[in-house]
DNA sequence: ATGACCAATTGA
DNA sequence: CAATTGGTCATG
């Protein structure tokens, strides 16, 4: 051990032992012994240690010098001996005395008197720990960004003084059933919780701005979650628009550390109280959240990929619960886990009524089933039904931008055999073949062998079809065929946020559509066969999702085509835009196949040995299924074993508190770890 | 994680 | 008998 560096001055009350133990041990005897004075006010102080060890997640005592007495706040970063080592901790409380029969170390350093860790943000890391079995030392990571040094020392600007106009958020709210008597209710200081189905062309941004502004007008604070940075600066620009600028931030990874830390401490030291934000947003630290809503629950962004794989929706249940802040789970369609807030009680509908989702579109759905390809000669030439080019020419000659969506990015997309659709895969290692340009032969995409002579291996015809054409592919097609007209792509790495009003073709991939001025004239949806062809639990109300996103982006009359098999119900679902009752169909199947929201589930997944011994460890619920284990491959390649429990939803909280017990007896006894998670997204 | 400790196992 | 290995425990 080595010499603390703090200073001592103060006539001290108290030694502290540890230290002077420390001393004595060195053998020498010291002309001048540095001698420590503990705290005269709670000199203890409990912190937990960012170490992510299951069984380490508990706070630990530690003494409080004199010359950090008024530093060492709770929520401040310290640093501590722990285990021999010094390592990174957040003070969550000072206290009169520990329970601790040893005797206490001292805090080696207070990195920063700044609280960055408020009691609610460490309470709610634990429930999320808790709910994703994992520790609170991950959740803490995803909660408190880094600390920017210079930024930290600037002082955040005052909020300005706002003038109000809260009348109009109630106007903005008027068209949908609910919707006024949820802004009223959050202006009067009520914490009402809603799902809201949106009509298609909603501005929902606008929308989204004006709740907050109630939340803020009855003297509270906000989150807004949205998906992806491009979203964030919609809301951004809606919240300016509403309350005016220097009354709101925004939170994401995409602004870079120093203008997140300062947004972060903006909101955490109270100077703003309304945030828009990706996922890890719903960890702000507001004061008095009077309002948490996430826009587009269904998007795989929320899912963070970090352990311990906490949800955005989830994570903002449990706070909503704790803080009693009202609820807004929204988007143009709607998720299981929204449609089982409604069933249970716990959530009011907010929905826009029939007409006006009339009044604002048509949907119909053109065949590209393979009868139809056979009788429509245009169709069979370029893969576009007739009706689809008929959407596309009549929206560009009404003078507004056609959206056209395509499943997947890239111009090469994977082949397969022209007659009897067995994937093509590459004679010498299996890989999927491609074309990645018109002048060379397929090749293979893992090893890159050219196939000039393909045949296919299960019915031995020569011919090849691409089940996909790329985002580029398409626009290059779009191209030759609308000659005079400006074509533009947004996929990808190259996303565009947004396209005037003049009439163009604008090809986009799931997620990366742009919003259109003026809305678009029509919007063409390619492939949807593809999107259902998917063997995922979320297959179809994925599918809808995405159709329902790109779709809503059409200006008032616009018109929507789907190339698809009009008899599949998740085209209907669309073509009636009922994201409700396809919700609760959804759920009424998941709910008859034991699958979550229903059910809660789980996955073990790690080394086969590791993951049976689990399974024997694991003190679940009466009522848990063991299914598998089943060999598995994860992301390196290598072989892996995995189990998927599951439990109904009322033992949901027992099963993860048995995962929780056997991680923490995993740890503490060094054995293989295993990756354990709850409600996992892709199942 | 890291280190300490104890007990059982292994080797000369 | 010493050296090594493995399991358990505590970390404030």
């Amino acid at each position: 051990m080595t010499h603390p560096t703090y200073d001592d001055s103060a006539a001290q009350p108290e030694l502290l032992p540890g230290l002077v133990r420390a001393q004595a041990r060195r053998g020498r005897a010291p002309a001048k012994q540095k001698e420590v004075a503990a705290a005269s006010v709670d000199p203890v102080a409990r912190v937990l240690v960012d170490i992510p060890l299951a069984h380490l997640d508990r706070p630990f005592d530690y003494a409080v010098p004199e010359s950090m007495a008024a530093t060492a706040v709770p929520g401040a970063r310290v640093k501590v001996r722990f285990a021999g080592q010094d390592v990174d901790a957040f003070v969550v409380s000072r206290v009169a005395s520990s329970d601790h029969t040893g005797r206490l170390q001292p805090l080696r350093r207070v990195v920063s008197a700044e609280p960055v860790l408020s009691p609610k943000i460490a309470a709610l890391s634990e429930s999320v720990a808790r709910r994703y079995a994992g520790s609170r030392a991950d959740v803490l990571r995803l909660a408190v960004p880094p600390r920017h040094a210079t930024t930290e020392k600037q002082p955040s600007e005052p909020e300005p003084a706002l003038e109000a106009g809260l009348d109009r958020a109630s106007v903005a709210w008027s068209d949908d059933t609910h919707g006024a008597a949820f802004v009223e209710g959050l202006a009067d200081g009520r914490s009402p919780r809603a799902v809201w189905s949106a009509a298609p062309g909603t501005d929902w941004p606008e929308r989204l701005a004006h709740a907050a502004a109630a939340a803020h007008a009855s003297g509270r604070g906000a989150i807004l979650c949205v998906p992806d940075g491009k979203d964030m600066a919609r809301v951004d620009r809606a919240l300016t628009r509403v309350l005016g600028s220097g009354h709101h931030v925004t939170l994401s990874a995409e602004s870079g550390p120093s203008a997140r830390y300062r947004d972060f401490l903006a909101i955490s030291r109270g100077a703003r109280r309304v945030v828009v934000g990706t996922r890890a947003a719903v960890f702000a630290p507001v004061h008095d959240l009077g309002l948490l809503a996430i826009w587009d629950d269904g998007d795989d962004l929320y899912a963070e990929p970090r352990a311990p794989y906490p949800h955005t929706r989830e994570v903002m249940l449990l706070r909503a619960e704790a803080e009693n802040s009202a609820v807004l789970v929204a988007g143009f369609a709607r998720t299981v886990e929204a449609e089982y807030l409604l069933t249970t009680g716990w959530a009011v509908e907010i929905t826009p009524p029939r007409q006006a989702i009339r009044d604002h579109l048509t949907v119909s759905v053109t065949g590209a089933t393979d009868r139809e390809l056979e009788r429509d000669p245009m169709a069979r030439s370029t893969r576009f039904p007739a009706r689809a080019f008929e959407a596309i020419r009549t929206g560009l000659a009404s003078g507004g931008p056609v959206l056209v969506q395509t499943p997947r990015a890239g111009y090469a997309a994977s082949l397969a055999c022209e007659r009897c659709r067995t994937p093509a895969r590459c004679a010498t290692c299996q890989g999927p073949l491609r074309i990645t340009s018109n002048e060379r032969p397929p090749s293979c995409s893992w090893c890159g062998t050219d196939h000039p002579g393909f045949s296919c291996t299960t019915c031995g015809h020569r011919g090849l079809r691409a089940p996909v054409r790329g985002d580029a592919r398409t626009a290059e097609e779009l191209g030759r065929t609308f000659t005079s007209t400006v074509v533009r792509t947004s996929s990808g790495e190259r996303v565009l946020s947004e396209v005037g009003d003049k009439p163009a073709i604008v090809v986009a991939t799931p997620g990366a559509e742009p919003v259109a001025e003026g809305g678009y004239a029509a919007v063409v949806l390619l492939d949807t066969w593809l999107a259902l062809g998917r063997l995922d639990l979320r297959t179809g109300e994925e599918a809808l999702r995405r159709w329902m996103n790109a779709a809503a982006l059409t200006r008032r009359g616009g018109q929507v085509i789907a190339v698809g098999d009009p008899a599949e119900p998740t085209l209907q679902a669309l073509v009636r835009w009922d994201a409700g009752g396809f919700a609760r169909r959804e759920m009424a199947e998941r709910r008859s196949a034991h699958l979550p929201p229903a059910s809660r589930m789980a996955t073990i997944s790690g080394a086969p040995g590791a993951v049976d011994d689990v399974v024997t460890l694991l003190a679940a619920p009466e009522a848990t299924e063991v299914l598998g284990p089943i060999p598995v491959e994860n992301r390196e390649g290598t072989p892996e074993s995995r189990v998927v429990l599951r439990a109904p939803r009322q033992h949901g909280d027992a099963l993860s508190r048995s995962l929780g017990e056997v991680q923490r007896l995993r740890s503490a006894r060094k054995l293989d770890p295993v990756r354990v998670q709850v409600d996992p997204p892709g199942l």
